[in-house]
This record gives structure tokens, C-alpha cells and sequence, in this order.
DNA sequence: TAATCTCATTGACCGGGATCAACCCCTTCC
DNA sequence: GGAAGGGGTTGATCCCGGTCAATGAGATTA
């Protein structure tokens, strides 16, 4: 159930959606060119794997279109997600060659992959990647340890309004608009995937769903789209500071 | 109260002792000159604050002796700790010019410092510190992604038998010791410091602390020292694979 | 049209860890 | 010596979120 490679490996980069954004942000016309030439593409339905923890990775890559989960998984199968992967991110971890956890596309996901040991050469050889993934780095682990005071420390209704704020957020800066007017998303993932990504349980994520609908925070138009009335109520359920505005 | 230059500035990187661990363990010797000609030392008590949230940095550099605390603080003062970094590790946010979490000295501390901006500019010209950072970021984020499967998902009893597990790791790793006969170590932070890296109350951590002293998991000589007679009963208690052996 | 399946919601109940409080032990300082 | 203070332990109680179970709402298939 491998995907294949999907199409001819020719497409070019600088139509590429994720250009400005992906490890390839810094990169010359000539670095693209390059480029061009080692990637290819691969698909993936929604809930087939891409990598699995502990198996050894022999590509790695950049998510073009679709939304990957990192998941662990403990032995008695009690399992936690440790990254939510959108456009532009990046899935894979160099100088490393089994994966720490597993990868799944949650939607129909289409990724533009290097075989592993060209892009460990390539990184070595190409500043201009290497530094634009170091940011990306920096910047997933901020996300990771914000991600750590949300599981240790916020409550059920905390953890929930929290991860619709950031999909607000993505949603806002995707459209141009601003917050305050209430706009609505579609929510990636399911109950079950909110669960894990939250640490809570399936019928805890629907039970704060329906507590924060009551309370006027959000409403529900069907279980997968959101609509905010009032961006600050969603700031303030989050138990997040309103400093610097609400986008901040 | 900010820590001052505590000594001439010219102490040789070749005999330093986190030499082969820390950013310059790639450097070469024209390097590591580069390098002692711009580092410079601090030291801090024991509960100094080496930087604060939001705050901007002026330093980063390596933990030479000490542990660090890195914490998130919430608007009404819940408190989580998202890294302890012990000599080696890399305390300060590159790219970026505030600092996202508190850093605080939990034991005498002393730094390797740089100033930011010079820091910057010497990660443009050297590949090899680069490339060190960046193995070390990607080593934090996987950390950082274990904390969160920790924090989402464990018991209060295996978050304090995980926690010691890694401490019980390390020490092997120093002493050179086989995990098997039972060693000692000693607790770098207090309860309370433990409550807040696991999520927990002091007060759960006390009780966890006896039920696996009674439960034979661990020895307490005093309240700082712990013995693992049983390296796997601990192994088993933090909710761990024992694949790859007790050392994995 | 019914049967089945998946995803989501809701209810009843329980338990792990938080909260509130007392107490112990050790060190420091009058 | 006694007081004060910090760190740690233990007990009693409460409550948030987990567990178990039933039901609902759509989508797909027979």
C-alpha cells in the first residue's frame, strides 16, 4: 500500500504553492533547478501511513497539500500526537534513520519527498536549505513546548478552545480577514484525532464541543465546521494572554 | 542582579569540558580560537533568572556547569517546565529576538555565552556550528515530542518513574556503570521543580515518591538521593518499552 | 427499506490527581 | 534555647475528566 510515485518528476518550483514557505524558501534559481531535478511526489489517502515509528525512513520531505499527524504510541497502545503537519512543513527527521513516530495523512496528502541520503548531501551541501530548516526547527520546537504547558497544564475546555485558535488563526491569515469579524473553518481532524492530539478522550472533546457552543464561544453549522462570533471570548476561553492583539 | 563577566575571557575551548558535546563539537582548531576570542563566562546562584519570557535576549550560549530550568508561565501563574538542560545543552532562541520561556538556574550554574547579534553572523560563517545546532535542535524536538506523550498520556507514576529513568541514564552514561547493579544518583531539582516538569502537584509527587519506595522500585536515603536496585522494575513502571535493552 | 458502519453526542458512574490542611524535619537566625 | 522558614510528607475531601454504555445522525451497501 506503498504510494508510488504519482506523476512526472518534473513539476516546477516556482508555481510551487509552498514556495515562499517550505525549506526551499531561501533558495537560488540554480538551488531550484537542482532541486527540481531529485525530488519527486508521492500521494496518500487519508489514514494511510506514511512512515512508521521506528522503521527506517528512506524519504523525507515537504507536505505540498493534505494535513499529516506525528503520533507515539505506547505499548499498551495508548497513543498521543506530537505534531500536526500543514503545508509547507516539513516531515522527516535527517541524520536520523528510523523515525521517532509514526506519520498518517489525515486528508488526501500530497508530499514533495528527497530520498534520505541524497538530502543529508544535499544539506550539507546547500546553505541556503540548511538554514532555512534550522528556522523551521527552531520554530516546530517552540510549537512543541507551547504544546507541553497545553497538555500538562490546561483544562479540557482550555485545550480545546486553545486548538481552535490556532486553526483561526491559520484561518485568518489563509483568508486575508480579520479576526474580529466572525468567520468560520473546517476542522482537519476528527473527535477521535482532537483526542489524541489533546491528550483527552473522544467523548471529553465532544462534551467541551457542545459546553463552548452553549456558552456562545463558537457555533457549529455541521460536527466540522466552526464559526467564531467573538474572537476575544476564544482568546479568553483558551486561558491565553490577549497581549498584542488578537492575532498575536 | 544580572550575572557579571566572572573571568578573563580567555579560557582554552581545548580543555573545556563539554568540548565534544556543545555547538563547537565540530569546530576546528582556527574555530575554536574564533570562538575564544568572542565567548565569554557568567555564573548564577541557584534561582537567578538567566532570561525572562518575552523579554529580549542579549546572550545565548552553553551550559558549561548546572542545571537550567526552561518554564511557561499562564496569565493566572500555572506553571510548566518545558526543558531541563544540563552542561552542553544550548540555552537562548537564535533567530529570533525575544525569548519564548523563562530560564532559570536550578544548582549553581555557568555559562559559555555569546552575544546574540555575533552569534548570528557566526552561524552564517560556520558551517560547522550550524550543522551542530541543527543536530542538537532536531535532538531537543524529539525530547520535546517524548515530554508530550509524558505529559498527555502517563500516569502520575510513570511521569515520575520516566523522569527518573532518564536521570538514572545519564548517570550510567557518566559513571560508566552498568544500569543492572544498582546505582545511586542525586535528584537535581526539587519537588516541587519535578511537579512542574511533569505536570503534577507537589504534592502527587511526594505520594508517587513513596508509593515506588514502597513498592521496592526505588531506595531513598535521604530526600535527594535515589537508588534503583531493579533498573527493568523501574523500566516498567515509566510505561516503557524494554526493547533494545535497558540502556535504549 | 432496512442493515450496517462510522462518527459524534449524551448520560451515569468512578477514580486519579488536585486542593486544602496539618505536620515533620532540618537549617538558620535571634 | 526558641522562633521562623523552607522543603517534604501525609491525610481528608472534592471534582474534572476517564470509562462504560446507549443513542443519534449520515453515508454506504444490500
Amino acid at each position: 500500500m506503498r504510494a508510488q510515485p504519482d506523476r512526472p518528476m518534473n513539476e516546477r518550483c516556482s508555481t510551487c504553492p509552498i514556495r515562499e514557505r517550505a525549506i526551499c524558501t531561501y533558495c537560488s534559481c540554480d538551488e531550484l533547478s537542482l532541486l527540481e531535478r531529485i525530488k519527486s511526489y508521492r500521494s496518500y489517502e487519508p489514514g494511510q501511513e506514511i512512515v512508521a515509528a521506528g522503521e527506517e525512513t528512506t524519504i523525507l520531505g515537504s507536505v505540498v497539500e493534505g494535513v499529516v499527524a506525528l503520533s507515539k504510541t505506547m505499548v499498551d497502545g495508548r497513543r498521543q500526537m506530537v505534531g500536526l503537519m500543514f503545508p509547507s512543513d516539513f516531515i522527516g527527521r535527517p541524520m536520523r534513520a528510523t523515525a521517532p513516530y509514526d506519520a498518517v495523512a489525515v486528508t488526501p496528502v500530497r508530499l514533495c519527498v528527497f530520498e534520505r541520503r541524497r538530502f543529508e548531501t544535499l544539506l550539507l551541501e546547500t546553505p541556503s536549505i540548511e538554514k532555512r530548516l534550522l528556522e523551521m526547527m527552531l520554530d516546530e520546537l517552540d510549537a512543541a513546548r507551547d504544546w507541553m504547558l497545553l497538555l500538562g497544564r490546561k483544562s479540557a475546555r482550555e485545550k480545546i478552545a486553545t486548538f481552535l485558535l490556532i486553526l483561526a488563526r491559520r484561518a485568518a491569515i489563509a483568508e486575508g480577514a480579520s479576526p474580529q469579524d466572525g468567520f468560520s473553518f473546517t476542522l482537519p481532524i476528527s473527535r477521535e484525532a482532537m483526542g489524541e492530539y489533546l491528550g483527552l478522550t473522544i467523548e471529553t472533546v465532544s462534551r467541551q464541543f457542545t459546553a463552548l457552543r452553549k456558552d456562545g464561544v463558537i457555533e457549529l453549522t455541521d460536527s466540522r465546521t466552526v464559526q467564531v462570533p467573538d474572537f476575544l471570548a476564544l482568546l479568553d476561553a483558551a486561558g491565553e494572554d490577549a497581549d498584542g492583539g488578537p492575532l498575536a
